[in-house]
DNA sequence: ATGGCTTTAAAATAAAGA
């Protein structure tokens, strides 16, 4: 724009936090925008209805926000600075008796970005667990359908997949939770091979990194955790894909949820 | 060994999370 390099060297963050209820954790999540400042933020189980969500407040923190709220469970948002999200999609094709307020979809400065809520599937087998193979199947098509727009696309948020035995502390802990399942991990393959590129995967080959610690049994002091909040870039986009990480200190705060924020930052 | 928390909704417990 002003003739000097400083626009393509600039880079743009996007993050994904499961906040574990927006209004417990308000507080939290505006000392990390705050202190973080993403581009872009999605939320997931904000935990409250539509005319619930605290538009105001994060507006005073230089945040939009367009969101899709539920009464009690699931809920996503995108947040984004000095800019409102459009909207291009909210819910998943292929289920119209879903009602779940998991999946919120917008462009926002020339990215399509997706935030996820993947549905537990706990106890499996069962109908928690079909509705959350069946969700991952409605999630390939939509992904599908993205990719055919060669737009540079992510699509981030709590996929409740633990990828690899290398993505959790102890692999025996879960053996039987749905998160662990060949099932899932096949689900969450199909969408790798499809083309789309884990950035926290990518970055980080041997493992090693979590995203969550369990409340219970001390496993935050113990470090007992597992990576199951992920960001996976279109081709289009990994090829801009400059580094990404995960706010681990914030698990360790006062009141904080039980997953910890993942961004990745891309060239502009 | 087994550890047992946190949220929401709503009025004491119950459901869900992962």
């Amino acid at each position: 724009m002003n003739g000097t390099a400083a626009g393509s060297n600039a880079s743009f963050t996007i993050a994904t936090f499961n906040v574990n209820g927006i209004k417990a954790r308000l507080p939290r999540l505006i000392e990390w925008l705050d202190e973080t400042r993403p581009d872009v933020a999605c939320l997931q189980e904000i935990k409250t209805q539509d005319d619930g969500f605290p538009a105001a407040e994060l507006a005073e923190v230089g945040y939009q926000a367009i969101w899709h709220g539920q009464k009690s469970f699931n809920g996503v948002a995108i947040l984004a600075r000095g800019t409102t999200p459009v909207e291009v999609r909210r819910g998943l094709d292929g289920d119209a008796e879903d009602e779940q307020a998991r999946y919120l979809e917008a462009d926002v400065a020339g990215l399509r970005i997706a935030c996820i809520y993947l549905p537990n599937g706990n106890p499996q087998p069962g109908p928690k667990f079909a509705y959350k193979l069946r969700w991952m199947e409605r999630l390939a098509a939509r992904m599908a359908q993205i990719a055919a727009e060669e737009v540079p696309a992510l699509v981030i948020g709590d996929y409740n997949v633990v990828p690899a035995d290398h993505d959790i502390w102890d692999r025996r802990a879960l053996a039987d939770d749905a998160l662990m399942q060949p099932e899932s991990r096949a689900a969450w393959a199909r969408l790798c091979h499809a083309g789309w590129t884990d950035a926290l995967g990518l970055h980080n080959p041997r493992g090693g990194v979590w995203t969550y610690w369990d409340y219970q049994a001390g496993a935050w002091p113990r470090d007992h955790g597992f990576r199951i909040d992920h960001a996976l870039l279109s081709p289009e986009l990994a090829d801009r894909l400059q580094a990404c990480g995960v706010d681990k200190a914030f698990r360790g705060r006062e009141k904080a949820s039980d997953h910890a924020p993942v961004w990745v930052r891309v060239t502009r």
